[in-house]
DNA sequence: GCGTTTACGTAGTGGACGCTATAGAATGCT
DNA sequence: AGCATTCTATAGCGTCCACTACGTAAACGC
């Protein structure tokens, strides 16, 4: 599977050597399909995108925006420590440290992010409309602090963080959701 | 300057070619005066210790805990995002995504990772013994969400989060502080 | 049954990597 | 000044990278 190598080792540092033998392939009948490895990286985020990362359900009847944020942490600890899968986010961490060969994907990855927190963003701002929040809320702050917080989730997952303790580092960070 | 140069393109996406030319030297001085590029990384991890990395004052005179995590916090947010400096902290991401050659380095930055965060842990249980917490306060599980505020904030920091950005991350994360 | 075509795997391409051998320049001693 | 020694620089070493050209063998049409 090519999802768990990238996942494990990133863009640059997997091989396309291990990329076939890992998808019990051979150089050429890759290439036929992808065309290249940066095409067989993306089509492997959209796949990941749609099937392990975690999304925040902004149309959730009834919910606030702190619940919603509340279950994003909550699927981010789930799935970040998940014994069964590769520790960490592919979205965050896959093109960390590459070289000037794959800025372009660097930068796609880095789009995803902002987007998520522009969307959290977004959530946030109209729960204030709303009247759930208090009207001086920054909206702008709270977020860039959740993805921060998601972000560091996925790092100390990486240096070994077990679910327990993903999961702990969720509840606190939520305990500064304004009041 | 081959600090800045693994500071921001991390371990090995540096080549030695681009070490030797930014450092002004040849090949040959480079691996006479360091033996090899490993070396030469160590020894630059440890003058970023010794002179950029953040480090949490833990003899401060009078001070809380809390008082010490909030200048760690502020100073996070003044050094990842420096203008003069390559954003975020090199001890943090220089050695994301690497091969199985580099699982050496990557291990060596991960313990540096975990004492700075059981030197936090010992901080807070230390106030908590003086009586500056509640007693059931989980100090593993706060200097677990401080780390990982921190390391958040340098991807942050490395995605293009400017200095105010940083402060006020820094400052929602303190809010999480046990009343 | 046979020629053609399609698909795969082996082996190799140019280039960049970390690292080093050899040749030349600068310095110190007599 | 002349010589030895050190110190640097150019050029190249083997290896691995992403990627591709060829030989081989199975599948299809007649």
């Amino acid at each position: 599977m090519a999802l768990r190598l990238f996942w494990t080792r990133g863009y640059e540092a997997t091989s396309t050597a291990e990329l076939t033998s890992a998808m019990g392939i051979s150089m050429p009948s890759l290439y036929a399909a992808f065309g290249d490895k940066k095409t067989l990286f993306r089509e492997t985020v959209a796949h990941y995108q749609q099937n392990y990362a975690i999304t925040l359900d902004a149309e959730r009847e009834g919910a606030t925006a702190r619940d919603v944020v509340a279950d994003l942490l909550h699927d981010a600890a789930m799935t970040y420590a998940d014994p069964a899968k590769p520790p960490g986010c592919l979205i965050i961490s896959a093109t960390a440290n590459c070289t000037q060969a794959s800025d372009d994907l660097e930068a796609e990855l880095r789009a995803h992010r902002d987007a998520n927190i522009r969307a959290l963003e977004r959530l946030i701002h109209s729960d204030i409309r709303a009247g759930h929040l208090p009207p001086d809320t920054d909206a702008h702050a709270l977020a860039r602090f959740f993805g921060a917080t998601i972000q560091g989730m996925a790092q100390q997952a990486r240096d070994g963080a077990t679910r327990d303790e993903l999961l702990v580092i969720a509840r606190t960070a939520l305990s500064a959701w304004p009041a």
